[in-house]
RNA sequence: GCUCCCAUCGUCUAGAGGCCUAGGACACAGCCCUCUCAAGGCUGGUACGAGGGUUCGAAUCCCUCUGGGAGCGCCA
């Protein structure tokens, strides 16, 4: 290791950052839709990689056959453009060292997997599942280490000979060597050692003849050339057993960089009512991609700047010595915040089509861009559009209870000047001066009957820009409604 | 149980022994602006989990405890 990478102090993990272009990783496994933890892990990453000039490899890790499905797979590389990253390598763009689903790679893991077995340190275990958990669970109830006990560890080959005599499935084991320390440096949490006779022997090659994370996952990050495996915290505990793989192999290994976990607004694990929050259901919500970006970036991580952050800015912000160690919560009362943020910021066209869903057909160019102009501020979703689509292109809607009561406070004989100045065709202006004169209101007084009459509401965007989109025969017909409710 | 990780406002966080009377952002409350809401501006309340050390001085370093989390899977 390079003298400035060792240690874990911010100031060398700047250094990091600024000196080598990362190749990094995500590697998700596409048994489910892709979750706000693993989105945040892929957007850092990205980030990592980006900002160094190196590569961002996307790895599909559907070793497990039983669990993996291609329309998650599918959904996984949808959900990652939406969110806005790219890859520079994975199954669908190709790469160096494609192919990049581990399905496909079986042959290479075959190879590895003889090397190790040549080197001793395999060794074919007939423990069935049942027996296994038995097995923990007795050691769990002895207040033991569930650890793999060795059962098949030692066996000799008439021993190892009877098994398959019996049929016997034969899993593969990875024989861990006793009595080591196993170091790394970890990027977030600095030095950590482990003792390997806290690990048990782990299983490499299922019975099935599929590899098991631990091998595979730590073989192809050797072999495709990623320097940094930026990945979730649980997995810090797990790294030495990857480590002795790669070690046994002389196989390059990567920094490590652990980010603490996402969890729930009540503490506990990121998952079940925020099942509800993975990136699809964000995006079926309506949510913005830069919106989930500015948020994600900042859990676990904080920003130099508190504004909104567009692509090129959260590149130049983001920096692995900025890594928190803690776990963040994910409050969606913040992701809200950055929605607005998305909103404001989008360009007006962008904006346009965002809500074109829920628009009448057949506007023209101007009516667009002024609705559109007015009705922004008071938008954080694309359906909050359809109530002012209503009051200015459909019928009238429902009065509010409070819309009610404005007009009702205001008077039959305000509505009947308002009718009667309405009907001269003035601009906005000119009519609402006209008719403050003759009601002798103004301000809110004056202001407030009008809205209640008109959009039904005491609350929404500016009223001079939607009145010139409302025809002036719904807008009297209003307001000639509105008088006979206050005279009533 | 064993091993490991973590601990600053309600939330995200700044903080690498004196710049801390603990800063910012979100949220909340109030005021201003304003035709309303939103936006914007200003103001306010709220935090170093506890106890011991080390030091002239600790949010910061050490220890213990407490609380949370992860791993110990033929899941990844």
């Amino acid at each position: 290791m390079p003298p400035f990478l060792a240690g874990s102090c911010a100031r060398q993990r700047s250094l990091l950052m600024t000196s080598t272009p990362l190749v990094t990783r995500f590697a998700p496994s596409p048994s489910g839709h892709l979750h706000l933890g693993n989105a945040r892990t892929a957007l850092l990453s990205y980030l990592a990689a980006r900002k160094t000039g190196g590569r961002f490899i996307l790895r599909v890790e559907d070793t497990d056959e039983s669990r993996s499905n291609d329309v998650f797979m599918q959904s996984l590389f949808d959900n990652l453009r939406w969110l806005g990253l790219d890859w520079d390598e994975g199954p669908d763009v190709g790469g160096p060292q494609a192919p990049y689903r581990q399905q496909q790679r079986r042959a290479i893991y075959e190879g590895w997997l003889a090397k190790l077995d040549a080197a001793g340190l395999t060794y074919p275990c007939y423990c069935s599942p049942a027996e296994l958990s038995l097995s923990r669970k007795r050691q769990l109830a002895a207040g033991k280490p569930p650890r793999y006990a060795g059962t098949c560890r030692e066996l000799n080959a008439a021993q190892q000979a009877d098994r398959v005599a019996r049929g016997l499935p034969a899993a593969l084991r990875f024989r861990v060597p006793t009595a080591q320390t196993v170091s790394f440096d970890d990027v977030v949490h600095g030095s950590q050692s482990f003792a390997t006779d806290d690990i048990g022997d782990f299983i490499i090659r299922r019975t099935d003849g599929s590899t098991a994370f631990f091998f595979s996952n730590a073989i192809d990050d050797a072999l495709m050339g990623v320097t940094l495996v930026l990945r979730g915290d649980d997995h810090l505990t797990n790294t030495p057993r990857q480590l002795l793989i790669l070690q046994a192999l002389q196989l390059p290994a990567p920094r490590y960089a652990h980010v603490a976990l996402l969890i729930g607004m009540d503490g506990a694990k990121l998952s079940k009512r925020e099942g509800a929050m993975s990136l699809g259901d964000l995006r079926a919500l309506g949510y913005l991609p830069g919106a989930v970006r500015n948020h994600l970036v900042r859990l676990g991580h904080s920003c130099v700047t508190d504004g909104w952050l567009d692509d090129a800015a959260m590149l130049a912000d983001f920096d692995l010595a900025r890594l928190g160690r803690a776990a963040a919560r994910f409050d969606e009362a913040q992701l809200l915040h950055w929605q607005k943020e998305a909103v404001a910021h989008l360009s007006d066209e962008a904006f346009r089509d965002w809500i074109a869903e829920h628009l009448p057909s057949g506007l023209t160019g101007s009516q667009l861009a002024t609705f559109a102009a007015a009705v922004r501020p008071n938008i954080v979703f694309p359906r909050d559009a359809m109530q002012w689509v209503a009051v200015v292109f459909g019928e009238p809607t429902a009065l509010a209870p409070e819309a009610a009561d404005a007009i009702k406070e205001a008077g039959a004989d305000f509505f009947a000047s308002a009718v009667q100045v309405f009907e001269r065709g003035l601009d906005f202006r000119q009519t609402v001066r006209e008719i403050g004169q003759a009601t002798l209101r103004k301000g809110p007084g004056l202001y407030m009957p009008l809205r209640a009459a008109i959009t039904g509401e005491t609350h929404g965007p500016e009223l001079a820009p939607l009145l010139t989109l409302i025809p002036a025969a719904e807008i009297t017909a209003r307001l000639s409604r509105a008088q006979q409710l206050a005279s009533a």
